[in-house]
DNA sequence: TTTATATATGAACAAATGTTCATTTATTCA
DNA sequence: TGAATAAATGAACATTTGTTCATATATAAA
């Protein structure tokens, strides 16, 4: 099937649009962080972050998760920006890294709760 | 080891932040809508839609990927209410579903290219 | 030093995902 | 009706993912 046959296809349009649209490179980014916000185990460590700056021990107790879960969890969120670190004697206290990622999963949860109406 | 024993750790304070946290249905559905935008194709798909609401054909045309593939991502993005269909004869034509996808997607976008700079 | 605590990491494995290919369903028009 | 176009879907497959378990590293305290 040639989709180019379409009578609602407007050639000239499209290429317009696709001129302003990001390259490859940027949408790859926004994928991997996305892909970090998929995890429920990595939301709930962002969202309780995002309450308190927290050691590892910390978000062990309070996400009863392993603390080799939380650890492999938070170099990912570390490895694309989405949390900081900062190594204090034997603890590293983990916080947010920038109020767009609370923004991001604020809109997240608005869309949802929206939707439940 | 027993994380309880961490000197940090402030009991009563995290079992307060468990109470304000989002109930596990919540962040089940936020990591679904998430995991949704974690694919290059659908993010793609959302950014042009946010330009203008197509039908499937122009999307193949735009996007450069299959009919299947498309059609495939947007069955995902219509069941988690990221898009909204219409049916118009044999076209079916798709559209954002509301602003906070689009607000989500641009905060996306702000904190990759911060992270540049 | 030795011991305890805090964190990081490698390997491995089940589970989930995205695409392709083939086919089906739906709609329009001749 | 039959042919053409538009869109949806099922099966199958390789790939990617998140956790667990075991272990390593780092720091502090005794």
């Amino acid at each position: 099937m040639d989709y180019r046959k379409c009578e609602r296809l407007d050639e000239g349009l499209i290429k317009s649009l696709e001129l302003s649209a990001p390259d490859d490179n940027t949408i790859s980014k926004m994928s991997r962080v996305f892909q970090a916000l998929q995890s429920k185990s990595r939301l709930k460590i962002l969202m309780i972050l995002s309450k308190k700056s927290m050691c590892v021990c910390e978000m062990v107790y309070a996400l009863g998760m392993s603390q080799s879960a939380i650890s492999h969890s938070l170099r990912v969120l570390n490895y694309l920006d989405l949390v900081r670190m900062d190594k204090r004697g034997k603890y590293t206290i983990y916080s947010i890294a920038d109020e767009h990622i609370v923004t991001l999963i604020d809109m997240c949860m608005e869309h949802i709760t929206e939707q439940e109406t």
